[in-house]
DNA sequence: GATTGGACCCTAGCACCGCTAGACAAGCGA
DNA sequence: TCGCTTGTCTAGCGGTGCTAGGGTCCAATC
């Protein structure tokens, strides 16, 4: 057995290979670099074999949405951990995401904009991205206001976060003034 | 001269047919569909005509993505004109911002998503880009509140939409929340 | 009206893409 | 040691955006 286990590490260790080197081509190069071509040159395999890890390029943005996914959760809930009060975790939640976006681009358009043949917001949505909304949900659920649901109040608030990332990488929003906009979004939409 | 002429004629026409034909083919099958091949083949013409109009794919995303910019424009004025009241306005704005991007799809995103090789928030930025821009200032301007500038907080608002706008067609967001997102919106963002 | 020049368009092909069939080698169990 | 399974590679398919080069047709000139 132990063969088989050993085997099966390696294989294991081979797939981590495969989605950390498509992470860092993307972040490099961006995403129309990944081909399944360099990808198989980078991890020194030949295409084939990362056929035989995912069923195709799709599911290898999945697998970097995922891995990306939970560390966002992560740098939210450590940003918001150490603030004191509603609306100042709000502001550190805002600021983590947007810090998030900027830095890992590639990821974030793996989890945000690319297909990466995920479910989202059903049963079926994988743990990491359901987690990486609950971790949203924790900080801003407690500002939705009267009669405005956690969810729904989350959903808006992360929209208008995802619009301000998105729209400021492609060169449509003006650059440099991401902090006014974070205050504006921060003073009105929680209440306290 | 009247030969000129009419080969002048001929040559806007084709290109009117290319831009067209290249829109009808996205929202129909998606711009992955939309290939030299294809798009030759539509217009009964070979491929490297259409390089006799166009650098390029990107130049026609970017050709379908002004025309569909003018169109937003004259939508959001519409809807606006007939509202009484500043918040009755921004309410209608917001309405006719998302019918816009979910009637439209793939020229919502040639204008806000896809690269077609416009410069966006610049001097040498085209006319109707600049002037969608202007119709969404037109309305939300006048709610910004104190101390802030009425451009930033176009910025801000626009931004909230595009982010409902992309998340819902994309599965992100679950559908049919539309309506109340754009309420919580238009109730909290703007100020009288 | 014939000739010539140039504008115009098409065929064919480049390098690349995602993906897969089938040959082949390596290593395990009997 | 042999047979077989498992794993990997080479080669190739149909597609992509884009372009070089040849041929055709038509307008202007003599």
């Amino acid at each position: 057995m132990s063969v088989q286990e050993r085997k099966e590490r390696e294989r294991a260790e081979r797939e981590r290979l495969i989605v950390a080197t498509a992470r860092e081509l993307a972040e490099q190069q961006g995403w129309e670099a990944v081909t399944t071509r360099r990808l198989a040159e980078r991890i020194e395999y030949s295409q084939p074999v990362l056929y035989s890890h995912f069923r195709g390029k799709r599911e290898i943005i999945g697998a970097v949405a995922l891995q990306g996914s939970t560390e966002m959760a992560a740098a939210v809930r450590a940003a918001t951990a150490t603030a004191v009060g509603p609306r100042a975790r709000v502001h550190a939640l805002a600021r983590a995401y947007l810090d998030f976006a900027e830095r890992n681009p590639a990821v974030y358009d793996a989890i945000f904009q690319l297909d990466g043949g995920l479910a989202y917001a059903q049963e079926d949505t994988p743990e990491p991205l359901k987690d990486a909304f609950a971790a949203l949900l924790e900080s801003l659920g407690e500002v939705a206001g009267n009669g405005i649901a956690p969810g729904l109040f989350t959903e808006v608030f992360w929209a208008s976060l995802h619009g301000v990332a998105t729209l400021t990488r492609s060169g449509r929003l003006p650059p440099g003034d991401t902090e006014a906009r974070v205050e504006l979004l921060v003073d009105r939409l929680p209440v306290d």
